[in-house]
DNA sequence: AATATTACTATACTTTTGTATACTAGATAG
DNA sequence: CTATCTAGTATACAAAAGTATAGTAATATT
């Protein structure tokens, strides 16, 4: 039996465990997040080196979600003050940690479309 | 750096992982599919039990995540031809398995927390 | 006959998410 | 001086997701 179900067996399920899984979420959820998670995953890169890395993504787009991983913890923004001014960016341990989050959806998504063919 | 090498050195993660990511990530997105889901681990239930189950879901919004879940192959829609009809909700296999991506997410997002608060 | 229940659907919104296109400051290159 | 690069921002718009409120058909209850 899986842990959720072990968890849950409390009638209901404790507010801090229904945070958790909204946080996970939020880090994953909408067009881009894993894109860009999954390009920074061999190591930091700049702003242009991702979005040159995922096609037809747009500027806007990379920097509002930079910016809203970066606050979330996922993602880190680091500036050196060289001229010119080079910004680079690298997954923080928490933001490396999601690709166990991947396994899982890797591991379920092969499964259930292997099952769905029958 | 030459365009080919850049190139060269973007290793694209296979088409079928992609695409099992992508389905487990429509399988758990949007505000309403992990509470439905959630209500349903412990075994079927009707239209208006879901509804009574979850607080403030609209009927609509209900109806549409049903068939959604449905076409997705992650929600069994029963109905027995009795008078009155009887229509009843309940997990597929895939359904059910989901928890393993949840307990991965709760495992991430509860060891998030912890090392967002140092 | 009037009211309630189940399992929804219809219409009209508002909010959030994503796109398209152009532009900027500060620097370097030719 | 003009063009280009980096790391974005500004503005306007379109599409998707979600909300609010009311209504429906087929029964069942009082």
């Amino acid at each position: 039996m899986s842990h959720i179900l072990e968890k849950e067996e409390v009638k209901q399920c404790p507010r801090q465990y229904v945070l958790a899984v909204h946080d996970a979420l939020n880090a994953i959820s909408g067009k881009w997040k894993l894109p860009i998670i999954a390009s920074l995953i061999y190591g930091f890169k700049r702003f242009k080196d991702i979005q040159n890395n995922i096609e037809r993504i747009t500027p806007r787009m990379l920097s509002k979600e930079l910016k809203e991983l970066e606050l979330n913890g996922i993602v880190n923004r680091k500036v050196y003050n060289d001229t010119p001014v080079l910004i680079e960016y690298e997954l923080t341990d928490s933001g490396t940690n999601i690709t166990t989050i991947l396994d899982a959806m890797l591991d379920w998504g092969l499964e259930h479309r292997k099952s769905s063919l029958k």
